[in-house]
DNA sequence: AGAAATTCTGACGTTGACGTAAGCTGGCGC
DNA sequence: GCGCCAGCTTACGTCAACGTCAGAATTTCT
């Protein structure tokens, strides 16, 4: 097995076994190291990198951004790095750091989630309308081979 | 106005409103011509292009197949011209043709859509499943911003 | 008719998200 | 030591879906 464990006991992953997990290329995971998306969690010695399971968590969500919600990876960079300020938040809950500013991330941090779900329901919304279209469609389909004479209605809709 | 009322009295544009009216480029427009995409409803003496209301209606479907499910222009042209088939069945119902051709165009037909719903369901739901995590989000990070510690969790899925 | 606006046909440019190939390096198995 | 595999960097290639520009032709306005 080419799986290694980290001196902290975490499962590491060489960039083979770590695309093959994500279901991705390795360049995949080279190229969003490159645009500043997804860094290792570290390096060996002679430089290879190295991914824990939080790296392989964020290259599935990267992913869901991408194919369901058509972001570019441009505006997802912005979405995890939301997140990343979330987990420094935590830290920062930990060490119990400026009360004003852990206001002020944390709200800015609900914000944008607000935003980001406002445009995931809007979309599930369409598309949800345009699946109930085609339920339609289906049945009037089986109406028809059932003997029926289709109308040639043309809504027009513009 | 640059309208014109085509001799049978359906409404014709030229390009440019057109375009504007489906809310895309007149690039577009001549692009997914030249894929076979969509064509105008017919041309002018002088050689423009001039689109009645169906094609204003397919552009609005392209982009919704292509915005909306993730679709590439090459998968939407089989799409819309199944779509074309059912016209053409209509047309072949007055027309009073085969029974046994027209049933086995409508099954297909059915076939296909019936597939098409399955792609649009599954997306539906992992986009709703999506959306309601981030509400779950929104209400723990309010639930801080009332004052409560948040808990290191963190549940490393694979 | 003549000017102005719109459209036409090529043809080349662009952008995002990788694919791919070349040449070099580090660790292992025998 | 030696071969081999996986990984590294660098750099050019690709593909879809248009954008853009030039120069000629059409349509509309006055």
């Amino acid at each position: 097995m080419a799986e290694r464990a980290h001196h902290g006991g975490e499962l590491r992953l060489r960039i083979g076994e770590a695309a093959a997990r994500a279901g991705v290329s390795e360049r995949t995971l080279r190229y969003y190291e490159e645009i500043g998306l997804l860094s290792p969690a570290g390096h060996s010695v002679g430089g290879c990198r190295e991914y824990g399971p939080a790296e392989l968590a964020r290259v599935t969500r990267i992913r869901e951004l991408q194919e369901l919600l058509g972001l570019e990876l441009d505006e997802i960079r912005g979405v995890v790095a939301r997140e990343d300020r979330i987990d420094t938040l935590r830290d920062a809950y930990r060490r119990s750091e400026g009360d004003e500013e852990r206001r002020a991330i944390l709200l800015e941090a609900l914000q944008t989630t607000e935003a980001l779900y406002l445009r995931v329901s809007a979309r599930v919304e369409r598309i949800a309308a345009f699946r109930d279209e085609l339920a339609e469609t289906i049945s009037r389909y089986r109406t028809w081979l059932a003997g029926e004479i289709p109308q040639p209605e043309r809504p027009a809709a513009v």
